[in-house]
DNA sequence: ATGAAAGTGTAGCCGTGGCTACACTTGCTG
DNA sequence: CAGCAAGTGTAGCCACGGCTACACTTTCAT
């Protein structure tokens, strides 16, 4: 295979950059769509069913609670579980539906479920606005 | 829209652990191919142009350098530039292929080209073979 | 051959996101 | 209504991936 051209400095910069703050929105973002789903789902959203539906201990669930109420998408008050402010609950929105126009576009494409499913729990979080539009209109237009 | 109904509790955690996994290799994979850019293009990897392609200062990149070697993946001696290992080669080879077949992919849905780029290096990590493989015959077959 | 500019390396700081261990609260059950 | 199991919170550890500051080496022009 031949080497890729380098593309210009500063331009790849700028994409390795937005790589990386996109990285650092993925775990809010993730919390924020289990929280809503925990919430319409079982009516609460408890920091132990949290840990487990994330694969993590229960320590880190809560630390990461603390960051989603530093930035203003979650509320708590001590043993009383997890709810999501107004900014928290449209977050969840827009990840739950990007979330779903993954899994539907990686299917579309001949990706088996489970498969699309998963790479979908990655992939999402960094597909921009452009892109989600381009998944719109080719599932639209199928 | 309607909540998304919850997966069973462990698939879901493997899905996030996986998620996590992918995102921890991440870094290593945009190294290793950017080196290998380096070397074929310039004949030299040198870490203050590996800084400057990434957007990192020159430290940082020293550190992850460190880490490639740690990990089996590049050597380099003291003021002397970086170099693959053929673990590291390879790893460079898969994750180029890769990174062009997603930008492929993503142009043939319609994403205009810039932002093509620029989603693709995050997306990239987040690719399983089961989805590459779908995209090959997507690809193929247009 | 020397001095300045460019590159390199190291130390030490920070925030994040994992973990375990331990203490405390809650809420249910007998 | 007592006690136990489950849940919660906190402390303290670690690795990673950013950063700045500073010291050292190399390279290149004069
Ligand atoms: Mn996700
Ligand atoms: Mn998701
Ligand atoms: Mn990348
Ligand atoms: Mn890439």
């Amino acid at each position: 295979m031949a080497p890729s051209d380098l593309p210009a400095e500063p331009t790849q910069a700028r994409r390795f950059g937005k790589a990386r703050s996109a990285q650092s929105t993925a775990l809010l973002e993730d919390y924020a769509e289990l929280i809503a789903d925990l919430l319409a789902g079982e009516g609460e959203a408890r920091p132990t069913d949290i840990a487990r539906r994330l694969g993590v201990s229960h320590a880190t669930a809560i630390k990461a609670i603390a960051r989603l109420k530093r930035e203003g998408l979650a509320t708590a008050r001590p043993y009383r579980g997890v709810f999501l402010t107004d900014a928290g609950m449209r977050l969840a929105e827009r990840v739950r539906v990007r979330h779903r126009l993954v899994v539907d576009v990686l299917v579309a494409l001949g990706v088996p479920a489970e498969a699309a499913e998963q790479d979908a729990e990655g992939i999402e979080h960094h597909v921009s606005d452009a892109t989600l539009a381009a998944f719109s209109r080719f599932l639209e237009h199928l």
